[in-house]
RNA sequence: GGGCGCUUAGCUCAGUUGGUUCAGAGCACCUGCCUUACAAGCAGGGGGUCACUAGUUCGAAUCUAGUAGCGCCCA
């Protein structure tokens, strides 16, 4: 025998073969004649570091991926990261304040060069970790969403926009992170559920000595108040329209507004009014036409407006403004409340509601095209049941805030002229020629000043399936043509708006097409708990190490047994265990075919041709059902498909169909066909485990094969006689229930036993698996008889009699008692068939086929009976 | 508060247009085996009132309504 390991060792074939599927190009593509497959990468932070959420996300990439390579495709899997605006610069910032740099000392110049620093040094590493999951990425293709050509794309479109007029800029309520000291789209506030107070303080009426109480969760923001707002209808502050309030501790006389928008039951019906604060206020004041008074700094701190306190943090002013109130008596009472606030996605700051100048782009005439390709399935949701979500979100979409007040970005190309207009061009030269034309021919460059915010991301990551292809500057190039557009994307539904919804709108916009075909959106991975893997909770397991542990064939097979479309998994390293169980498991199936010795000039077995035979239909079968599984995007059912066909199908009934005796050669034919059949498997499993497949294809190749399973066909299925399927059904009941006296009984496998068949009901032997069965059985003798010989314990298949004689004693009590707990089961089945089949209802209304399923249920199961009736006469 | 979805074995989930003995899979569990490929294994086995209630139907895990519990999105 071969000397090889009893173990499968992953890391030298992982490390072994990547580097020569690199090494001899696979990956790469180049547009040809052959029919596209493409799918982008979801671009990852480019300074992260993987997490399972990649490892998952990825894999099913790279499963797709493989299978169209191998499926004949000319498959482009483009790599990539994206700039993370605020992640990465709020890593800048924090990276400078440790070395004692503060970054409003730094000029926009100095501060990128520190940012590009910290991307040449961390940039990257996550493209790396991919390459040890096997990632088959065309790597020369990897694109970053800063590079030139992508950034010219961004600054174009955005030109090209607010030419068509959709870009605007004006003040808006918007989302301010006063930490990023920055705004943030609305996709990218996290509401969560909080312990706070409402606190009631009152008001003192101007020129009385009445007093009118308000509720809110915000003391501090009383010093931007400037109105009080009632309901119409309230009879209880009728009496105060006209009048003016006095907002406390700072005694600034406000008036009361009437409108229907209060609610009459929530707190005290009287509501005040702060439109710099809070979006309903806002458009109370719009309404209301009242003035806005900003007292906070950009950073959460009170500014001069607040008149007091001026400086604080907008929680220590709380505190301190709540203690005052309470001191000077116009705090009446507080209340527990749960209510829902905004954090910042990226740096959990509470937002804080802030008015302020930004550029926006409009949403509707975009998002309605984007709408319809969905819901008419030119681009197929997978699962379906996002679509619903998807419409919800579409259907109710607000004008998209784009300007984030960062450095880290693509910058936007608006240029103010010193008059305050401004115009939007590609370059400064540009930008002053438009000006010239348009404003005053004797301007200078110096008079122009760019815009100082940047981009939002997702502006230049809705742009990607294009601008990777340069389908933006260059629209009719050779690429996007060929590549564009894509055929699937694999993401979370995390992204869903972020990112998907607007691929399409821009995919539409620009390139009147479509992005991608199929959206596969897969769960987020969950601890056992079922937490959300983080950081914070410590709870995530590092990939690489799983990777170490379990190899990456293993972890990958353990990350899609557990994830249906859609569905969170809860990732459990169980799971990588099993995956790196059936690495081991394969590994052994070709040792054993490795031991074997082969004798050309032994005949074939009839056994072995038959365990072929079947073995053909049985793949092909499985074959179809991997088709289908794939078809319909059931990544976790196709692997389990496969899973079984190798462990069950192959493993534990085709060897051992074919296996010699121990030490006796097998003949040439046989292990022909079954090195052939480990050779379709391996291929149908690559997709699913690279290494493993690779490394033993390798071994077991012949002259007619590809250099590397990667570029080998997909078996696909073929014509297959299915009755082979149904005999080895009959067969494997009549094995396995003999293995079940064997162990029932206590007899040992080594012990040989006989075996005598009695048919009934005029029914013919098929003795297709008789010598498979005195194999695997180790029966000394199979025959078929007339009569029930004596002596002997007896099994019943279907109608079929199974007679074992035993040198122990039967025990005809314990057969009877069996017999007659069988037959009361078999009568009570026909009962219910026959109640079924007298019902004239049922006989006039189902269909005739099921009519007459039900009649051969009843035939069988008289058969049946009637054998059953008779094994206990003979008794 | 508005919308969407979920509830099937101990766990994670399949179950298509209602119709075979349809109640399934994997893992876990129990029993017996270190049998010459594999103990990271082999062979065998147990386990569910399909959340609850009512309805439609000849027939419901599947369709309808309600109830309870859970989750997600949005405000």
């Amino acid at each position: 025998m071969k000397t090889i390991p009893k173990q499968y060792s992953p890391k030298d074939a992982e490390n072994k073969w990547y580097a020569q599927w690199i090494k001899k190009g696979y990956f790469r593509s180049e547009p040809d004649e052959r029919p596209p497959y493409s799918m982008v990468i979801p671009p990852p932070n480019v300074t992260g570091v993987l997490h399972m959420g990649h490892m998952l996300n990825n894999t099913i990439q790279d499963v797709l991926v493989r299978r169209a390579r191998m499926l004949g495709f000319n498959t482009c899997w483009l790599p990539g990261t994206d700039h993370a605006s605020i992640a990465t610069e709020a890593k800048v910032v924090n990276k400078l304040r440790s070395e004692g740099i503060d970054k409003k000392t730094l000029t926009r110049e100095d501060f990128l060069h520190h940012a590009w620093e910290w991307k040449e040094k961390h940039g990257g590493i996550i493209l790396e970790q991919l390459k040890k999951l096997g990632a088959s990425c065309d790597w020369d293709r990897t694109k970053f969403t800063m590079d030139e050509s992508l950034s010219g794309s961004v600054i174009r479109v955005f030109i090209d926009l607010y030419e068509k007029g959709l870009i605007y800029r004006g003040v808006r309520m918007v989302n301010w992170d006063p930490r990023a000291l920055t705004a943030l789209s609305d996709e990218e506030v996290v509401h969560k559920e909080v312990q706070a107070k409402f606190y009631y303080i009152r008001y003192p009426i101007q020129d009385s000595d009445e007093y009118v109480t308000i509720a809110t969760t915000r003391p501090e923001t009383i010093l931007g108040d400037t109105a009080i707002c009632v309901h119409p209808d309230d009879e209880r502050y009728r009496h105060l329209i006209g009048k003016k309030a006095l907002v406390p501790l700072i005694n600034r006389p406000v008036p009361f507004i009437q409108d229907e928008y209060v609610d009459r039951e929530l707190g005290t019906g009287a509501l005040k009014v702060t439109p710099a604060h809070d979006i309903n206020d806002y458009n109370l004041g719009l309404k209301h036409t009242l003035p806005s008074i900003d007292i906070f700094h950009d950073d959460g701190r009170l500014n001069e407006k607040a008149e007091i306190y001026t400086g604080e943090d907008r929680f220590v002013a709380r505190e301190k403004i709540t203690k005052e109130l309470k001191e000077k008596g116009f705090l009446v009472r507080t209340e527990d409340i749960t209510h829902s606030i905004g954090f910042s996605e990226r740096t959990d700051e509470i937002i804080e509601p802030r008015l302020s100048l930004q550029w926006f782009l409009k949403m509707e005439s975009l998002a309605r095209p984007a709408l319809k390709a969905v819901m008419d399935d030119t681009i197929r949701f997978h699962p379906p049941k996002f679509k619903n979500i998807y419409r919800h979100w579409m259907e109710n979409v607000r004008d998209w805030c784009i300007s984030r007040q960062l450095w880290w970005g693509h910058r936007i190309p608006a240029y103010y002229l010193p008059g305050g207009q401004f115009v939007v061009a590609e370059s400064l030269e540009e930008a002053l020629i438009m000006a010239r034309e348009k404003y005053d021919a004797d301007l200078k460059e110096s008079d122009l000043k760019q815009d100082e915010d940047v981009l939002d991301t997702w502006f230049s990551s809705w742009l990607w399936p294009i601008s990777v292809f340069d389908g933006i500057n260059e629209p009719g190039n050779r690429e996007i043509r060929y590549y564009y557009p894509t055929n699937d994307l694999v993401t979370a539904p995390e992204i869903l708006f972020f990112w998907v919804a607007r691929m399409i709108m821009a995919g539409l916009e620009f390139r009147n097409e479509i992005p991608f075909r199929n959206v596969y959106l897969h769960g987020i991975v969950r601890d056992k708990q079922g937490r959300k893997m983080s950081k914070s909770l410590g709870n995530s397991p590092d990939p690489i190490a799983l990777m170490d542990d379990y190899g990456a064939d293993g972890v990958r097979v353990g990350m899609l047994l557990c994830s249906p479309a859609g569905n969170d998994l809860l990732f459990d390293e169980s799971l990588c265990e099993q995956g790196r169980n059936f690495c081991n498991k394969i590994w052994n199936a070709f040792r054993l075919t490795q031991s074997w010795n082969v004798d050309g000039s032994l005949p074939q077995s009839k056994e072995s041709n038959t365990a072929i035979h079947w073995f053909e239909a049985n793949l092909n079968r499985a074959l179809a059902t991997l088709a289908d599984h794939f078809e319909k995007y059931r990544i976790a059912d196709a692997l389990m498909t496969v899973y079984k066909l190798i462990w069950d199908d192959f493993c534990s009934w085709y060897l051992e169909m074919v296996k010699p005796a121990y030490r006796e050669p097998i003949d040439a034919a046989t292990y022909d066909r079954t090195i052939g059949f480990l050779n379709k498997l391996l291929r149908i499993l690559h997709p699913f485990m690279p290494f493993i497949s690779e490394e033993i294809y390798q071994s077991i190749k012949g002259e007619g094969d590809s250099e590397s399973i990667t570029i080998a066909p997909m078996p696909e299925a073929e014509a297959y006689d299915d009755q082979m399927n149904e005999r080895f059904t009959a067969a494997r009941q009549v094995i396995m229930s003999i293995r079940n006296m064997r162990q029932e009984k206590n007899i040992p496998q080594k012990q040989s036993l006989e075996l005598y068949i009695k048919k009934n009901n005029d029914e013919s032997p098929d003795i297709t698996f008789d010598g498979i069965i005195k194999k695997l059985c180790n029966l000394g003798h199979l025959d078929y008889v007339p009569v029930k010989p004596p002596g002997v314990h007896t099994i019943i298949v279907k109608s079929t009699e199974l007679h074992i004689p035993l040198d122990q004693h039967v025990d005809k009590e314990e057969e009877r008692k069996n017999l007659e707990s069988e037959i009361r089961y078999q009568e009570g089945f026909l009962k219910s068939i026959e109640k079924k089949l007298s019902n004239e209802r049922f006989v006039s209304n189902a269909p005739s086929a099921v009519v007459e399923k039900e009649k051969k249920k009843r035939s069988d199961a008289l058969a049946k009976i009637g054998v059953l009736k008779e094994q206990l006469a003979s008794l």
